[in-house]
DNA sequence: AAAACATACATTTTT
DNA sequence: TGTATGTTTT
């Protein structure tokens, strides 16, 4: 029986009102399309939308909803993407999740096949780190020389790369690469003695079995007989593999996105893999949607300005479809905390012209940034919300219980272990845990596993080995009882291990700890009243996946606060992007390297983009930077927006300060020593590499004198001249 | 073994 | 600036 009457796909759409600027034959390609199609679209042409309809589209046709995955990147997009589903009144049960939620579900059902046990832990940066740093200290290894922050940066490229350690390895051929290789190997092992896997590896370990296993990935193209990817410029390679494998067998893959949003490559993402689709799919159906349905028309000309500047892409144009209206302002501020007043002010006023806090939006470089504006918020009484990442579960309290539900749950967590008996306390210290690392790492076993028997351990003395033995057989107590619905456990464990009551007498360092723990609980049990058979491990693996980011709330009616990442796929009303200064927008860690700093500019992007009517674009003379009160230089990105320095009465300035860029404006440069030549505005200068050029703007600082200069190739460099070799050119 | 203290250190963005 | 580790004291 068929499940649905198939109505031809035309009408579906129009059904679904998908009136959005697609050719009769677009709407019939997005509807009917068996087969790859490409969908390359610009901010606001309703990408997002397309997805939705097709899903639509292809129930209604007769596709059964659970043949249809739609694949995500973020918890938020997912959620939203539900959401609009559900709106379009068509039987629900499409898999609609994000790559990582996919792949631990994929896991657990094949994780025979993927060579890994079910019951996995997943280990967040903490984690990580955590493993890292003891497998290091434990092994005496060169690698101990490099900081376990960059090697975890290195190995996850590697992950991401789908490279093993025995691939780099075999590649390495410097210094560096050997100590990563051996870190990898050795941390790879911990990782499988804890029977625990990495944000990564739930990545690479789903390609691995998409690859090596064609029954697996025959099965699944049978289940998933149409696959969607939003946002597909993010993909990493092991991303696009995964996509791949899970299409192969049948070729319906729709893929949406628009290069110049990528701003992952940080994480792996890989621009090539959108640029490079009608090369894999060559039968793919193309379609370009680039009318903006959001933003007013000199909005779109600015980021059009904006990106023009990026090389690496491909032309594309941003078709304004709504009138002229709304406003762009630049302003300078004096410092941070005037900055944040200004933004304050010029959302006070307008609200009081009858704007919608929850239709404003504050975007920043980092999410330190936030503070001040906070801060000017609060004693304005203006409401917002602060879309942040983690936070929560990286709370001490919450990991320290998520410390116990772990090892609970998977007794080879040894990192689990180290921090529930640390929480614990009471006569167990870091010799006793050192000496128990040592037991345990003679007989392999876990650490759990050691405490059981630590009145074996002659190491340890006889104190210490009864506390060791009684939290295992407590640990045990709790594991026996770990059936069923999750908030009460948690509570019984919370409870019943005393760290409850560490937690309320004496220290008392932080005084919501307790209530935290109850907002954990209080999430366990929504997850206990929507889960079909709630489980711990269930929601242990489901928690570790979900980032504080999702809790962005549309409807709180307050101003959101958030980074330019987070604003990804969202719009509001008015937008305001903060701190457009050398060393945060673009970031100092991307100003060397021009593919990181076209990523820098399509961050830019993407925050001009969001604004739908108003856009508001704002930097600081000064900025405490890690405490300490700095000049700034202004953005080569404001430039770009056709603010040049000179240009300056195209801000709106506070009058306090006058800026000439001559005089040393401050107390800062003048204690400095100096070594470096001195240059004006206007001087034209050579550099060794990037040629000729006339300078913009010279902060003096002595020794640390920073200097704009616009290339005759048309780039434009801030360079310290302590290390530029900056000469002034004869004429 | 725990607390108090000192000192180094890194410090983007997210799953 | 804050954290996070290492060192000394109790």
């Amino acid at each position: 029986m068929p499940y649905h009457t198939p109505i031809p796909g035309e009408d579906a759409l129009t059904d679904v009102s998908f009136t959005n600027g697609l050719t009769d034959s677009q709407k019939k390609a997005v509807a009917h399309k068996d087969g790859p199609l490409l969908v390359l679209a610009g901010p606001g042409s309703g990408k997002t939308r397309v997805i939705t309809c097709r899903v639509a589209a292809l129930v209604r046709a007769g596709v059964r909803p659970w043949n249809i995955c739609a694949i995500t990147f973020t918890n938020k997009a997912a959620d939203e993407m539900r959401r609009r589903v559900e709106s379009m009144q068509i039987p629900s049960g499409a898999h609609i999740s994000t790559f990582h939620s996919l792949c631990v579900r994929l896991l657990r059902r094949y994780a025979q096949a993927a060579g890994i046990r079910a019951d996995f832990s997943i280990y967040d940066e903490d984690d990580q780190k955590h493993l890292l740093r003891q497998v290091l200290k434990s092994a005496d290894v060169d690698a101990e020389r490099f900081p376990p922050a960059r090697l975890l940066g290195g190995i996850s490229r590697c992950k991401n790369d789908l490279e093993d350690h025995v691939a780099v390895a075999a590649r390495a051929d410097d210094y560096y690469t050997k100590a990563l290789a051996k870190a990898y190997r050795l941390y790879q092992q911990a990782l499988d003695a804890n029977n625990a896997l990495d944000f990564d590896d739930l990545l690479l370990r789903t390609a691995f079995l998409l690859r090596d296993r064609p029954e697996v990935r025959r099965e699944l193209g049978e289940k998933f007989r149409y696959l969607l990817v939003d946002e597909y410029q993010d993909t990493n390679h092991a991303q696009y593999e995964i996509a791949r494998g899970l299409a192969l067998d049948h070729g319906n893959l729709c893929v949406t996105g628009d290069p110049d949003q990528s701003i992952y490559r940080w994480r792996g993402a890989d621009i090539g893999n959108i640029l490079a689709f009608e090369r894999d799919w060559p039968n793919a159906v193309v379609i370009r949607l680039e009318e903006n349905f959001r933003s007013r028309p000199q909005i779109l000309a600015l980021a059009d300005e904006l990106i023009a500047n990026n090389r690496r892409r491909k032309q594309k144009k941003l078709i304004p479809t709504r009138p002229d209206a709304g406003r762009i302002e630049f302003h300078t501020a004096r410092d941070e905390s005037d900055e944040a007043c200004f933004v304050a002010e010029q959302i006070r006023r307008l609200i009081g012209q009858g704007a919608t806090a929850g239709d404003i939006a504050v975007f920043y470089r980092i999410n330190a940034m936030s503070r001040a504006i906070e801060e000017a918020f609060i004693t304005r009484q203006i409401p917002y919300q602060v879309v942040r990442g983690v936070e929560f579960y990286a709370r001490k309290e919450i990991r320290d219980v998520l410390g116990y539900l772990r090892l609970i749950a998977n007794p080879k967590d040894d990192v689990a272990f180290a921090r529930a008996v640390n929480s614990h306390s009471q006569g167990i210290g870091k010799t006793t845990l050192e000496r128990l690392a040592i037991y345990a790492g003679d007989h392999n076993i876990s650490l759990d596993q050691a405490a059981r028997e630590a009145r074996n351990i002659p190491a340890i003395a006889a104190a210490a080995q009864q506390k060791l033995a009684a939290f295992a057989a407590l640990i045990e107590k709790f594991r026996r009882a770990a059936e069923g619905p999750v908030a009460p456990f948690i509570k019984t464990v919370f409870e019943e291990s005393g760290y409850a009551r560490s937690l309320e007498d004496g220290t008392a360092k932080d005084d919501n700890a307790v209530e935290n723990v109850g907002e954990l609980i209080s999430a366990a049990a929504e997850y206990d009243k929507t889960a079909e058979s709630p489980s711990l491990l269930d929601w242990l693996q489901e928690i570790a996946l979900y980032s504080d980011t999702d809790a962005y709330d549309a409807e709180s009616g307050r101003v959101s606060l958030m980074t330019l990442h987070a604003a990804k796929g969202l719009e509001f009303g008015s937008v305001f992007i903060i701190g457009l200064e050398e060393g945060i927008l673009p970031h100092e860690r991307a100003r060397d390297g021009t593919d990181d700093l076209e990523e820098e500019r399509r961050l830019c992007f993407v925050g001009i983009t969001r604004a739908r009517d108003n856009l508001t674009i704002t930097r600081a003379r000064y900025r405490t930077i890690r405490g300490q009160f700095l000049a700034t230089i202004p953005s080569q990105f404001l430039f770009e927006l056709g603010r040049s320095e000179q240009d300056d009465g195209g801000w709106q300035d506070d009058g306090e300060e006058q800026q000439d860029a001559e005089e040393p404006d401050e107390p800062i440069a003048a204690h400095r020593r100096r070594s470096a030549p001195v240059f004006r505005v206007n001087d034209v200068v050579r550099h060794g590499i990037f040629g000729r050029g006339r300078v913009k703007q010279y902060l003096d600082l002595g020794d640390d004198s920073v200097v704009t200069v616009r290339f005759d190739s048309g780039q434009t460099k801030s360079l310290a001249l302590k290390y530029a070799k900056l000469e002034k050119a004869k004429i």
